[in-house]
Order: C-alpha cells, then structure tokens, then sequence
RNA sequence: GCCGGAGUAGCUCAGUUGGUCAGAGCGGGCGUUUCAUACGCGCUAGGUCGGGGGUUCGACUCCCUCCUCCGGCACCA
C-alpha cells in the first residue's frame, strides 16, 4: 500500500460548473477509488480560486462585495460535485484564513531566500501608439518603431519572481523524472517553452486589492497565480497531512491543458525557491484534453441548451462518470457525442454487464433457491481454467490501466472480463446441465458467475460507485467500504459464498429501444434552429442578458479634445484576404471615400472567412500612424472589434452611411 | 513561418527495438442458442496502414519529400 494524493485545478469563480470542470473532478474522484481498492491511503481536494482582478469587477457590476460574490459561485462548486458521486477530501477556497497564511508563509520563505525583488513593471509607453512596448519592439534609443519618436518610461512597481534562475534546474527536472509531464506530446512543448528561455514574473499587482496581500507591503497583492497553485500544498497545511507531501506519496495534479505551463514551470519553480527539494515536488501533472459536445465548442453547446451534465438527471450519475471516462481517451481531446453515449451504455452496461447479471440471478431463482451454491467443489474443466485465466490478466490490465492514469483503458478491460463471462456462460450452458440433473456442474457454474460478478461490481466501482453498490446488493453483498491497507482489487474471483442469499433481480441498467433513444436524444439534446449563417446581422436587441462585456484595464478619463485627436470613420470594405503565414491577420482594401482605398491589416482571421467580410461597413481608426508588417505589407488605419481572436465582433454602422463618414 | 504530434477497416482507435501486425471494440451483414433487459455466442471488414521516393533480403514500423488535420510559439496599431 501507499499514499496517493490527486487533485484537480481550483476553478476560477467567474464561471458555473460546467461539464469540463466534471470531466476533471469525476476523473480525480474515480483514480482515488481505485487507489482506495488497492488498499492505497488516498486524499482528493478541489476547491475554487477566489482572487484576482476579474472577481472584483465582476463583484463590482453585480453591485456585492468580492466575498459575497465568490461565496455564492464557490457554494454552486461545492455543492454540484455530490450530485456526480464525487467524494472530496477537502474543498479548498483561496479565501480560506488557512491558506491565505499558507501563502503568506510560502512568499516569505521565497523572499528571504532571495528569489522574490521588488522591481518595476518596465513600461515603455509609447504616446503615439497609447501603448506599452517590450524592449526587443524598440528601436535603438528607444524609438517606437511606429512613431520614430522616443517612449516614455512608465513604472509600476511589482514583485518579481527569478524564474530565470530556475531555467536549468526545470529542466533537469524534467530530465530526470520524465513522468513529471503527462502525456508526452504535452511534455515537449513545455520543454520548447523552457529551453526558449524564462523571463522573470511579475509576481505582484497595486491596481486593484482584492487578493492575498503582500507581506510587508499592503500597497501589493499577490499575482493571482501564486496564490493559486500554492492550494495544492496549504491544503495539507503543517501537520499530518503533510504525509502526503512527502517522498513517499504520489501526488497526481490533473489539469487541462491550458494551464499546464503553471503547473509545470511556475509551481515547481516557486517550490524549489522556497527550500523543497526535488523529492517534495508534485510527481504527476496530467494534462487531459478539451471536450467538444456532439462536434460543436462546448460554449455553442451550451448556448444552444445543450448541456451534457443533464445526463446524470435523466439517466444518474453513474452513466455520466461512465461515459466521460470510457468513451474519451484521457489526455486527448474528445468529443462527448450524446447519441454515442445511448449506443455504448445500451452496449456495454445493458447488454454486457447488466443483461449477464440478469441471466445469472434468473437462473441462480430458478436453480439454486435465490442463494448462492452451497457446494462447487467438482471438478473444473477447460471452460474454468479458460475464465480463470481471463480473471487474472483482465484485472490486472485494468489495474495497471487504471495506476498509468488510462481509465478509458481500464474499463476496456473491465468490459472484457463481462464477456468473458457471457462467453463462459454460453459455452458451459448451465440451463442445459439442469436438464440433465447435473445440480453438481450447475452450481460449479452458477457459483464462478457469481463470483465473477462480484468481482466485476468492484472493478466497476471507481467508474460507478452507485451502480456498484447496486449491483453488490443483487449479488446480496453490502456496499464496497475501502479500508487502508485491504486490497480489495481482485487478482481472481473472489472467494465462492456459499449459501449467501440473493436479492430478487431487476434491470439494472435498463436498455433503451430505438425508439426510447430518439426520445431521451430530444430531452437531452434541444433542437434549435440554425440562424440562417451568413443572414447580414441585423441590429437584433438582445433578447435576454447580453454577454458581458469583457472590460479592458480600465483607462484613464479623458477630455473631449483627447476624444476628438481619434479620426474614426466608416469603412466600406471592399476586397480582402489572407496574409500569408500570419494565421490571424486579414489584408483589407477598405473605402473611405477617399481616392484611394485604404489597405488595413488587421487580426481577423480566426473569426472570419475574408468573403464574408467584402461589402461590410466597419469602424476605422483613420488617423493611426502606418504599422509596417514587413514584405511590404503596410496598414493604414484599424478596425474598432471585441471578443476573443475567434469569436471578434466587428463594430459596425447602422444604416446605409456613406464609406468616409466621421463618428463623433 | 518555427517547434511538436497525428493521418491504419463505416465510426473510435491498438499496433513494443523493421520480418504471421494488417488488429480490437462499436455499427453493419450472416449464422446460432434460449437461462436472460429481443439479451448472448460464433462467423464476417477483402482496408493502396495519407501521396510519392529511398534504405533493406524484407517497412505500417527507419530516412527524404509532399499533402491534410491538431496542438504550442510568433503575427493581431
């Protein structure tokens, strides 16, 4: 036995439970039950990440103050995980008094060993361009490329991290232990990312206030970062806990992939700084993949009320848990098909699993009085060494699945040693040893099924711990109760239990006819009509809440004069295309109503076909200074857009203006 | 564009260091059993292993090149 420690990633309270946070939790949640059946002392946490300037804006528009705000989406976390069977250890809140000092204490520890200086924020602001400019940008003398004119040296003081000191010893990390990444393709890019060379992190910000301030220093609070990965120690806090941080425990933090990089070089990083050593660094970041729902980007999904966690109301938990972790290779991208979903619980937990339970205990009413035989002892034949055989190296490929963090894996493996009982059962044909009298060969039958069952209901229990528990109680056993140090995993049938009673049979995971499919697909998956695609959006008011608006690092207030230097126009654009090698950029011809039309670059490319801009009326920047993009490729102006790079909308003009208009 | 990864039966994917590796599951087709949730069991895929070239006695597995897709980075005044 052993300790395992797995966690999933704090998520950020700017968001509701959804169905990519599940897929983490039930998947931390299911690797904890299987170390729990091998015997393993296991602890799971998860928690939400409360701080950050996000948080207090959101809180600010919704008119509550930060802690108000982060309780109530905090509790919608802590509250949705056991309705999917999710068993956590601790939920941790980065507002929680106990972390907070943990943090305090990790920076401090940081500081005094020297990697944390109070530096500032190197802006090179540029007037011209309202920006600011990394230095590689500038030209000798610090001229603004764009302007040919000197920028302005603007600092915000800021704690910085050396992470430049940690480059080397990162990557002798991953060197020596290359497990530390998981899956490997990931693996690489962290070590491009690493061997491209480390920067020194900010680490700190006096903009806003709502965070973990910093010692010594009220005026800061702590990069949000810091504070956040630092959940995965405070958690354990000083005490006994903390054999779970130690050299010999496994500790597994799975994320997604989008935020491997902190996982795997900042954390590390701050750890070493403070005084751990190597041996005391997490030993696992697994970084899963991103879920599509039947084809579309989860959001589409979502917004079009389809919303995969539904399933776990209509058809339980189980069959959720069941599929995330079944149908989707874990650390790949996946696409949570609905219809599949239908086609594989029918498949293999109806027909497989449920259907073999079904005919045993029908047979074991009929031939055994509901009990379990009270005497196998003949004598086996090549039907039982054959199972055997399968017992033992199904159990273990789906332990040793399930160990390597491949729970899709293991529960292939799992669902073999199903049909290898309905293939023995077939083949050794109890029902037609009953009718020979053969009472001896079919209770040696009866009872190997049985017990092959048990041991199916707790290779099952990691994935579906209710339907385990149900089964379990057919087969007239209790519910599955882990202990430390019992290994409950089988490595063969578990021992027969003669005359042990059995409960009365029923569909335990009952089918869906074709029929029935369609009409559970409708429940679960709305229809919605498609908006005619390339209709000219009209100016629809939004129907209910608008999106929110993703506001900018607030800027200063200005005076009219300032307002009226910005020459913004509308465009008419009239040609464009793709620029070649620059994934995101869009070449546009753009009428002004002057002379000439205008050439535009701008990054439009991952939102829109370049056709389907031609003939649109745009907002432009008139007066901003040229920006040379190289090759010749000079743009005259920019586009006025919001929203992410592949979901921008253009600001338009309402109405039939002439190209060259001024707003005012 | 740079750096990774991937392109294998209708679908989802396995395929160690080159020589029974051309596979599994699902779906489909055919057959069959009757204990069972019309469920199980058996058989069935004739697939240029993305295209082309090369190394080799021999390559899905090594090298080169091209195409497509997916990630990371860059480009987004």
């Amino acid at each position: 036995m052993g300790r395992f420690y797995v966690t999933t990633p704090i998520y950020y309270v700017n968001d509701v439970p959804h169905v990519g946070h599940a897929y983490t939790t039930i998947a931390a949640d299911a690797m904890r039950r299987f170390h729990q059946l091998v015997g393993d002392e296991t602890y799971f946490l998860t928690g939400t990440d409360e701080h950050g300037q996000k948080i207090e804006r959101k809180a600010r528009e919704e008119s509550c103050d930060p802690k108000t705000f982060v309780d109530r989406i905090s509790t919608r976390f802590k509250e949705a995980w056991p309705k999917l069977d999710v068993v956590y250890d601790r939920f941790i809140r980065t507002t929680d008094p106990d972390h907070e000092a943990f943090v305090i204490d990790l920076w401090k520890k940081i500081a005094e060993r020297g990697d944390l200086y109070l530096g500032s924020y190197e802006g090179y602001y540029c007037v011209g361009c309202e920006g600011f400019k990394t230095e590689k940008e500038l030209e000798p003398g610090n001229v603004c490329p764009h302007h040919k004119k000197p920028v302005d040296k603007v600092k915000e003081p800021t704690y910085f991290f050396r992470l430049s000191k940690w480059q080397s010893r990162l990557l002798e990390l991953y060197e020596r232990r290359p497990g530390f990444i998981q899956p490997e393709t990931r693996r690489n890019e962290v070590l491009s990312f690493v061997k491209a060379g480390l920067e020194d992190l900010s680490c700190s910000r006096t903009t806003f206030k709502w965070g973990i301030p910093v010692p010594g220093d009220p005026d800061h609070v702590m990069y949000v970062w810091f504070d956040a990965l630092t959940n995965y120690r405070s958690a354990l806090g000083h005490g006994e806990l903390t054999r779970f941080w130690a050299p010999n425990a496994k500790v597994v933090h799975l994320v997604g992939k989008d935020i491997l990089r902190f996982h795997t070089v900042y954390w590390p990083a701050f750890l070493l700084a403070a005084g751990y050593k190597e041996e005391e660094l997490p030993d696992v970041v697994f970084a899963h993949g991103f879920l599509t729902v039947d084809g579309e980007k989860m959001s589409k999904a979502l917004k079009n009320g389809v919303d995969p966690l539904k399933v776990a109301s209509e058809l339980g938990p189980d069959v959720l848990r069941y599929h995330l972790l079944r149908a989707i290779a874990f650390g790949q991208d996946g696409d949570f098909d609905h219809a599949a979903l239908l086609e594989r619980y029918n498949a293999d937990l109806g027909k497989n699993v449920g259907n073999l339970l079904n005919r045993v205990l029908g047979l074991c009413t009929k031939m055994t009085e509901g009990k379990h035989p009270s005497d196998d002892s003949s004598a086996d034949t090549d039907l039982e060494r054959e199972l055997d055989e399968n017992v033992r190296t199904l159990t273990a490929a789906a332990r040793k699945a399930w160990d390597e963090l491949a729970p899709h894996v293991a529960l292939e493996h799992t669902m073999k040693l199903s049909s290898a009982g309905n293939t023995y059962i077939d083949r050794a044909a109890p029902w037609a040893e009953a009718k020979k009298g053969n009472t001896a060969r079919v209770a040696k039958i009866l009872s190997r099924l049985l017990r092959l069952l048990e041991a199916l209901s707790v290779m099952l229990w990691p994935a579906m711990p209710k339907k385990s528990d149900a089964m379990r109680a057919q087969l007239g056993l209790g519910p599955i109760e882990p202990k430390v140090g019992d290994a409950l995993w089988p490595t063969e049938l578990p021992p027969a239990r003669a005359g042990l009673a059995l409960a009365p049979a029923g569909p335990l995971f009952p089918t869906f006819d074709e029929k029935a499919q369609k009409e559970l697909l409708g429940r679960l998956v709305p229809k919605v009509e498609e908006p005619a695609p390339k209709a000219e959006t009209p100016a629809t008011p939004p129907a209910k809440a608008p999106p929110k608006a993703e506001t900018a690092t607030t800027p200063g207030v200005i005076t009219y004069d300032d307002f009226a230097k910005v020459d913004l126009r509308v465009g008419l654009i009239k040609a464009c295309e793709k620029v070649p090698k620059k994934d995101k950029l869009l070449k546009l011809t753009v009428d002004l109503g002057e002379p000439e039309p205008r050439t535009i670059v701008a990054g439009l490319a991952l939102t829109f076909a370049p056709e389907a801009l031609v003939g649109r009326r745009v907002i432009v920047v008139a007066n901003l200074a040229p920006r040379d993009f190289g090759g010749k490729l000079v743009s005259h102006g920019m586009l006025l857009a919001t929203g992410p790079s592949e979901a921008l909308h253009l600001a338009t003009i309402d109405g039939d203006v002439a190209p060259g208009s001024r707003l005012k």
